[in-house]
DNA sequence: CGATCATTTGACACCGGTCAAGTTTTGTGG
DNA sequence: CCACAAAACTTGACCGGTGTCAAATGATCG
């Protein structure tokens, strides 16, 4: 999977712009292998994290083992922050990732640091409803079919342009989550997931040359199954 | 529903505190009726409110008309930020809510303010989260469970302290929502919530003396119900 | 090339949605 | 306070979308 199209995938250097407030802050950065575990729920939350390139999932797990993905973070994105001292949820990379860290404590003494946040909260948080809804009232093949579209830049939005006309409307997604992942991050099962791609191969809607790779015939097609246009 | 337990039901004064930093900040203190619209989703972003009395919940539809509540607010809570200049959801009164509000832009340009939010913003992130497990993974039974022991104060937590022992574990919830709302906030239909409390009810788990009135007769029993325990 | 893991596909079950009555509660006007 | 209407809620019958379980196929990596 690309870095999350979007927001902010320049520079990662808010850590290091906001934590020089105090005297002798350490960040640290540090490369990580797909499929790494950075903390788990209940971790000390000790340290906040930023993603200068790669991709992190955070996400819960019920005691008989279900899991839910409850968010997919990219470069210039920040996590680890708490209310409590414990982190609400575990922390793993889906593809090899370099991500710096600070001390929390630390960053949170920043003025700076805790104005930054807020904007970036704030996305999270919008994330987080335009989620509920899928998790909520979207059926199995809108949950896929906004999924893939999470990953075409600059279509889909509110601003969306449409397609160029008398020219296919093609997009190449390379996908970094195995079906498990986006299963759990849909709320849905794998079978369900590989039925729901299977199914728009057969209708023509993909093409999949490999497993990790849609291409998408006709994003504005793909993308009034989303549920959220007409 | 009363307000929600668990965190800053106490006096409001954020808004108050906070504004101050600009010279001619002007705040407004309103009262509203149940169910009454403070925004739409669309709406220009140009203020911010604090909840001093009463309930809010905050909604996104699918164009078809299904509808997501994606948090339910209380006394204290504040809600109104926006990363657009529009509001990303819908915001009503469940029950007669007293609300404050002020000109975004002024709250933003207040450091301390920006610096509360920060602590507000990431347990609505972390509300979010559970709720995410909750729409993704839990059953009926389960989201209904869940739901009800929302509103029992110092129960559930991670700190639960259990029981009483030799004592009815008794707790009388009283919802400030219809079923409808129960419906659209746990991804249910009205049917499905009202079959799920006639179970209940059945067995014993809870009486209804009236339809906005449940009274839990075992509390750790319903908790385990919820899927979070064991 | 074989072992292991991920994915797909099939058969079937069941939870929760849909549609359609009933029933209870709420609100209004006399 | 009652009568009536409207709204909210409950209950039932049925069905369809997803989950479950199992097996086959395909990918990956020594």
């Amino acid at each position: 999977m690309d870095a999350l199209p979007g927001r902010n995938n320049g520079v990662a250097d808010e850590l290091l712009q906001y934590s020089r407030s105090g005297d002798d802050v350490k960040i640290t950065e540090s490369v990580f292998d797909s499929h790494e575990t950075i903390f788990f729920e209940g971790d000390p939350s000790d340290r906040v994290y930023e993603i200068v390139d790669g991709v992190v999932m955070l996400y819960k797990l019920l005691p008989d083992g279900r899991r839910q993905v409850v968010e997919i973070l990219g470069a210039g994105d920040i996590f680890g922050m708490a209310s409590s001292d414990l982190y609400d949820t575990s922390a793993e990379t889906l593809a090899p990732a370099t991500i710096r860290h600070t001390v929390r404590r630390q960053a949170e003494q920043s003025e700076g640091w805790q104005q930054h946040m807020y904007t970036k909260l704030l996305h999270q948080l919008e994330d987080m409803h335009e989620h509920a809804v899928l998790l909520g009232r979207k059926s199995a093949f809108e949950r896929v079919s906004t999924f893939l579209m999470k990953f075409v830049i600059d279509r889909g939005g509110v601003g969306c342009v449409g397609p160029k006309l008398d020219a296919p409307d093609e997009s190449l997604v390379t996908l970094k989550m195995t079906r498990q992942e986006i299963a759990d991050y849909l709320g849905l099962t794998i079978e369900t997931v590989s039925r729901v791609l299977s199914t728009m191969k057969k209708r023509g809607l993909i093409v999949m040359p490999k497993q990790d790779r849609i291409l998408i015939k006709n994003v504005c097609g793909m993308c009034h199954m989303t549920g959220m246009h007409e």
